[in-house]
DNA sequence: CTGAAAGCGCTTACAG
DNA sequence: CTGAAAGCGCTTACAG
């Protein structure tokens, strides 16, 4: 900065207003400058940058990488973050933090980051606790179960489940059943995500008079194919199913085909609260609620800038899964009569 | 900092020489010191050692988001880079940056990080000039053309497909066909993965007396189903395929189905340079050949930290994928005799 | 509209 | 074994 300051013949502030457009600067000057910068190749050090103005611009993404595995979803989220707060002028950090918020303290204290995004947030999150008392600008991807005075951005699960439900009642389907993940530790018993959809589950089932069954597997295509087996056997007269499980969409599929199920001839399936790569991954391709994991991402980094920079804040907000049909849902199959059905006919 | 010399009553050089085990500092003191640290939680503001020791202690991971999908193969060596980073007291960033050296050009100037690790490296690959034409330290995972001098990890495609071939001639196989994977653009015909494992293929083919068959499709389930049609028509002899495509995998065994072949009673499929993840997603569970992605994030770090702190660097090393038996491979169906065999009988 | 100067919180020769 | 001081490359009141 120096030489280019000496190049144009003037101080090293004047150059640095005209580096961040922070101060009227004349015209003619600020032509010499921009001419000696670009003579000289030069660009700002962000380092010194940093520890002048006590901004970093950059920004970390905290994911419980040891406990919650990044799939396709989570990935297509922070790659969209890195864009998004590329354009603003920021850096993104990848942080594989742990759950409990003493790595993050640690972190935090070290200075690098000026403001953070937390992905898969508990209903009582320790790090949210630990951010606060820091004072550390930060926003939730998903949210606690008060997230009052918080800056977070979710997916509207009632809304998803409801337009989920919309489209397979409209189908003709009435025997549906909601497929969940099963924890992978006790912590995400209390996984803010999947709560919220078997709640909104449970009271939209209730509003159409429809039963409304849960039933949880592990995270993978064994366990899928597993509960695809014992669905047939418990549940026999079940024509839907949806599904907020990735990893388990495949082995359901395969589970049933194996027990001459047909999908979607005999059973549709709603993957929902997924990314269209994994339903397109799938045989038939699986009709899915799409997650909005690029606006999220988008969102999150803007609600954590927008703090920094003292902007109006762009509110906190719930963005539903969009349904992209695929070839895994269709019509419900005649129904064999039932006794109610034939007591009144 | 200050606040802690003032209250161990040393000089802020002092503390500085404990907090980086940097001078030798007499017993007594030190302990002073790190009391005064441990009531005043301190931890140094690494911002400003980055500026006074021109070492900011961040590398980042340079990877052409936008022109190739970060699958989970991608994404386990991602989280396994930053773990081992922060072993070495190192922060890992996320670079998607442009395929061309410009940007990444720009990013360097900004002197955010020490060193670098590249992705998706192609056989000549314009990043690697702009690296080494700004002596920045970096290590490619993947390797150029010529990587003579460079600091590279990388699959052993060789001994990949070598075993690879092993285990299914084993089986009894000998109409094999390799299925790699479509490029996405121009650029992407010269990457190095690709080209190198068609190579292997195609050499151990030739030394094993088989013809080497080599077909393209999409990286997609669509463009498996499509080719699993074409080869039950083109080549119905076929008994194993060996697939380099993760995400057409699921396509190939879908389709095959589709027209009633059966993996593996029928036929078998390898999916090679693959994870367990991608594996246990399918039904049957693949058979693959498990890419090294812990390993290679590990020692891809290790190489960019061994020059930047002058140790002896641990040396370019290739990585051979191992055998990971799943479902998707049995031996060969009795052959129908076929006009050879019946000469020679 | 421009510049001189203090300061961000450390590290690191250098001196003692 | 310890400290005083210069300096890393910028930003930012403050003065003119």
């Amino acid at each position: 900065m120096r030489d280019v300051a000496e190049r144009a013949g003037v101080s090293i502030a004047t150059v640095s207003f005209v580096v961040n457009n922070t101060k009227r600067v004349a015209p003619a000057t600020r032509e010499r400058i921009e001419a000696a910068m670009a003579e000289l190749g030069f660009r700002r050090n962000v380092v010194a940058r940093a520890l002048a103005s006590r901004r970093t611009h950059i920004l970390a993404v905290a994911y419980p990488a040891l406990q919650h595995r990044l799939g396709s979803t989570a990935m297509g989220f922070i790659t969209s973050a890195a864009s998004a707060a590329s354009e603003h002028d920021y850096h993104l950090v990848l942080w594989p933090v742990d759950n409990d918020g003493g790595e993050l303290s640690e972190l935090m204290r070290e200075g690098l980051v000026d403001g953070i995004v937390l992905m898969e947030v508990l209903l009582h999150d320790p790090r949210v606790d630990t951010l606060l008392s820091a004072r550390m600008p930060f926003a939730m991807i998903g949210r606690t179960a008060d997230p009052t005075g918080l800056a977070f951005v979710d997916i509207d699960f009632e809304v998803t489940v409801e337009k989920g439900l919309d489209h397979l009642q409209g189908l003709g389907h009435r025997e549906i059943v909601f497929v969940s993940e099963r924890p992978p530790s006790e912590a995400f018993r209390a996984y803010g995500a999947k709560v919220r959809a078997e709640a909104a589950f449970r009271r939209s089932c209730a509003e159409r008079g429809l039963e409304p069954v849960i039933v949880e597997c592990a995270q993978n295509a064994a366990g899928g194919r597993e509960l695809a087996h014992e669905l047939i056997e418990a549940r026999p007269r079940t024509t839907a199913i949806m599904i907020m499980n990735e990893h388990a969409a495949f082995g359901v599929v395969s589970g049933l085909a194996r027990r001459g199920v047909r999908v979607p001839t005999d059973l549709s399936l709603l993957s929902i609260s997924t990314s269209s790569d994994m339903g397109a991954t799938s045989d038939p391709v699986l009709s899915i609620m799409r997650s909005p994991g690029k606006e999220l991402g988008r969102l999150g980094v803007e609600l954590v800038i927008a703090q920094l920079e003292g902007n109006e804040p762009p509110g906190s907000r719930l963005l539903p899964c969009e349904l992209e049909p695929g070839e895994s849902t269709a019509p419900a199959p005649p129904s064999p009569p039932s006794p109610m059905i034939m007591n009144t006919s």
